[in-house]
RNA sequence: GGAGGGGUACCAAAGCGGUCAAAUGGGGCGGGCUGUAAACCCGUUGACUUCGGUCUUCGAAAGUUCGAAUCUUUCCCCCUCCA
């Protein structure tokens, strides 16, 4: 699928190609086309079974900011109705299915972090939101097999890897989870006829989802629309991109620190370095390439995609600040300020405390034998000197001007201070 | 509906009356080497513990037994073949 021998080319599509945001296109050329000449408005849908995104769905949102930059309306579905249902497409198993109000709860938590990526200034590409609760939940059961049902045939939707995936490995798909590719292609139905939407882009695990709904429409109104894909990104560690043991990588700042996050992308393997440098930041990918070629410290440009990315979602301020913090913390060895801080009263400290119980207690690790553990194969230090003793008590003669810094392994450092 | 096979820790997979808190591999975590990388090497991987032990785990419940992941019964779930 490659973009190169039409003469219209829009700049949209062009930068989608060069960043690597592309993976498959109903019809590229006359998408270049209409995108060349107007603007147009374009949909994510999005799942709301948490309270926050993680980083899987950044490079949704980053293709979103995207279609801002050139002067095109993203839309973004925060489809409380089909998070009723749960997408089967690229899991193994059936979800946990929400109640209405926890997903209510979601959708307001999740749109913090687009109104915080996306311009919303600029009337011409502000972000519009749409919860397809709004019509799914006024569906008619028997009217709705007539009008869009007819328009399915069970032999298609068995071709489409979310379903063929599911039968193939002999994991059981319910009917419930069967429906969800024709809801959402009622959505894209929906947003075209409403929001004059004529373009919906998601992962490639939507493709089948997303050309039913171009098909949908083509039957039912007679109209052209347009579906977009972006590849599945896979770590250089062949494992998928958001999940990590320690859990996901929040986008919601309460969930995730700012500095947590700057670290996540500091901490990104070499070999991703450079793509995700055009994923995750605006830098233009010209320059992506002449930086990743003139430095040489592959350290420097983890930095530069730490800022970048962290930029994007917490502001300048506080990419900063987590840059200070890793440069004291990391290069300096001493202590930052945007560490994480557990606090601790003077008057108990004063007693004394056991550290296995600070370390328990503050949720560093979660039972004593696991941090008895660890501190036997040298994994606490404090002040940057191995904790032997595993029955140490904490007291005020260990603290330097109120504050002690406590590591866990070489990454993970807290701020323990006395109020 | 009928006939078989199976459910073991984060995952995969051994164990099939005591020596089983359960082999082995993967993953995770910690240490070493380094660059807050990868690869490699070492350690560790149920909870509590006064470090003597104690408590809770092998789909669920009940039972046999001095003793059960292992045997019996019932139930739930999954798979294969047939209808």
């Amino acid at each position: 699928m490659f973009y190169t021998n039409c003469t219209m080319k829009s700049n949209f599509l062009l930068e989608m190609q060069t960043r690597g945001y592309l993976n498959q296109c109903t019809d590229l050329d006359k998408l270049g086309e209409i995108c060349k000449k107007t603007s147009i408005s374009g949909y994510i849908g999005f799942d709301c079974t948490a309270s926050s995104l993680h980083v899987g769905s950044l490079l949704q949102i980053m293709i979103l900011k995207l279609m801002q930059k050139h002067g095109h309306r993203p839309i973004i579905l925060l489809g409380g109705g089909t998070t009723l249902i749960g997408d089967p497409s690229g899991k193994d198993t059936t979800r946990k299915i929400l109640d209405e109000d926890k997903i209510k709860e979601n959708i307001k938590s999740i749109k913090k972090v687009f109104n915080k990526v996306l311009d919303t200034t600029n009337k011409k590409t502000a972000p519009v939101y749409v919860n397809n609760a709004e019509w799914l939940s006024k569906l008619n059961y028997i009217q709705f097999l007539r009008d869009i049902g007819s328009n399915f045939t069970i032999n298609k939707m068995l071709t489409f890897d979310s379903v063929k995936l599911r039968l193939d490995r002999e994991q059981s798909l319910s009917y419930m989870e069967f429906n969800y590719m024709i809801l959402q292609a009622y959505d894209f139905y929906q947003l075209y006829k409403n929001n004059n939407c004529v373009l919906q882009v998601g992962g490639s695990d939507q493709w089948g989802n997303i050309v039913s709904g171009v098909d949908l429409i083509r039957r039912k109104l007679r109209k052209e629309a347009f579906g977009l894909t972006s590849p599945l990104i896979t770590l250089a560690s062949g494992t998928k991109m958001g999940k990590t043991e320690k859990g996901a990588i929040w986008l919601n700042k309460d969930l995730l620190s700012s500095y947590d996050y700057w670290q996540f992308w500091r901490n990104t393997d070499d070999r991703d370095v450079k793509r995700f440098l055009n994923f995750f930041t605006e830098i233009n990918t010209e320059d992506v390439s002449t930086i990743c070629k003139k430095e040489k410290n592959i350290n420097n440009l983890k930095i530069l995609l730490a800022n970048e990315a962290t930029k994007i979602l917490h502001g300048e301020a506080a990419s900063k600040k987590a840059e200070q913090t890793a440069k004291d913390t990391f290069e300096k060895g001493g202590l930052g300020a945007d560490l994480p801080e557990i606090k601790i009263n003077y008057k108990k400290i004063e007693k004394g405390i056991n550290i296995l119980d600070l370390i328990v207690e503050n949720k560093i690790l979660h039972s004593k034998g696991e941090a008895r553990r660890a501190i036997a194969n040298k994994g606490f230090k404090i002040d940057g000197v191995v904790l032997e003793d595993e029955k140490k008590i904490l007291q005020v003669k260990d603290f330097k001007k109120n504050f002690l810094k406590l590591s866990y392994g070489k990454k993970n450092h807290y701020l323990v201070k006395i109020i």
